[in-house]
DNA sequence: ATTGAATGCGAATACATATTCGCATTATGG
DNA sequence: CCATAATGCGAATATGTATTCGCATTCAAT
């Protein structure tokens, strides 16, 4: 950021032109969301916006800042039945997925889809840690031992895999395939997976 | 194709754009591939490259058919053992994979990453349906047999997940984590998917 | 109220890129 | 060899976008 907000009316504008990024995002996707759009779009002037961020790039990563919070605060509120078994573990966070994917007129999709150019990554963080952090927990407590690397390449090729189908499965607009399906298939992969023996070649 | 190229030297020069645009996508990725850039790097004019493109989106399109055409006959060439498990069938796919990733200078992993805004589906749909008709050999072969649908969706979560967690570590410049396990770890989430039984809840 | 600092503005600047068009060059068929 | 069509060229055009800068407005402290 380029210069401290210092004033209320100045702080109110970084908000709006970091709300102002989301919605033009949502609107007019990643390629369309241009300098002029967002000030237009906060109701402020393209002066005021670099008066802040010192180029595009910051206000991504101020929005990725955001998002990131508040990802987190929405999976601190997520219930974790104590009683549950893995299979409904699993499925309540690949349900909560869709959910998050769907939600905020595909913020989330458009942003996932574009990983790989937009300096994003901070909310991916915070998901790939959480469900590190569960599933460190919830093998801790079933008594199930992996060595640590070994449940870091699990939870890399899970977290993975459910992401990606999960993006696939939402981008495609013609319905081939029912999302309850996937997310049914989806969770019984990664059961079979995170549950089952570590394979016959090691 | 706004103009049927007659003469040798124009097939030549619509070939060399399109092995141009490849070049420049693997040195200066999809967004560094400008059409100057492509008329230069195949040492032609733009003009000329209008001739037989009505616009850069044409390339992509002309580029993805290659690319289709180019991986239908490697897959083809695949050696397929009569008497391999599914381990190894999978294994060896997902092998393969990695492979064409790590090929070309990463030209398909930069053309994966920016599926949604290319119009190179093909290549994509090339490999859906090679697979989906393995597999369909394969289970019949072994009489297990599935309804059809649901084949349909374990093969669309296999692809996915399978093609994006090997972009994504493919990615991931800082070897985190070593491609042999995350293909290890890989085959054996699918073919516990695709071997075992259809799960609790239906 | 006054003043200096902070804030806000948006036309103007500086690129960059896609695409066209009139003219030059080259091939082909007679 | 000639005439005509096909091909090739690249400067020029049109458009769009990021970013700046000098000036106007508002705020906050005295």
């Amino acid at each position: 950021m380029r210069k401290q907000p210092r004033q209320r009316r100045s702080r109110q504008m970084v908000d709006a032109l970091i709300d102002a990024t989301a919605q033009c995002i949502t609107e007019y996707g990643v390629d369309g969301t241009t300098t002029p759009r967002i000030a237009e779009c906060a109701g402020v002037s393209v002066g005021s916006l670099y008066q802040y961020f010192s180029d595009k790039d910051a206000l991504f990563e101020a929005l990725g800042e955001k998002l990131a919070h508040d990802v987190a605060r929405a999976l601190k509120r997520l219930p974790l039945p104590e009683s549950a078994n893995l299979h409904d573990l699993v499925g309540g966070a690949i349900r909560f997925g869709f959910e998050m994917l769907n939600a905020r007129e595909g913020l989330f999709l458009e942003l996932i889809r574009n990983w790989h150019r937009l300096p994003t990554a901070r909310v991916a963080d915070v998901l790939q840690d959480h469900f590190l952090e569960l599933a460190r927990l919830y093998f801790i407590k079933h008594h199930q031992k992996y060595p640590i690397e070994d449940l870091q390449v699990r939870m890399f090729i899970v977290a993975n895999s459910t992401l990606f189908t999960m993006v696939r499965q939402v981008s495609q607009d013609e319905g081939l395939l029912r999302q309850e399906d996937v997310a049914e298939g989806l969770t019984n992969m990664i059961v079979g997976y995170l549950g089952g023996e570590t394979g016959p070649s090691r």
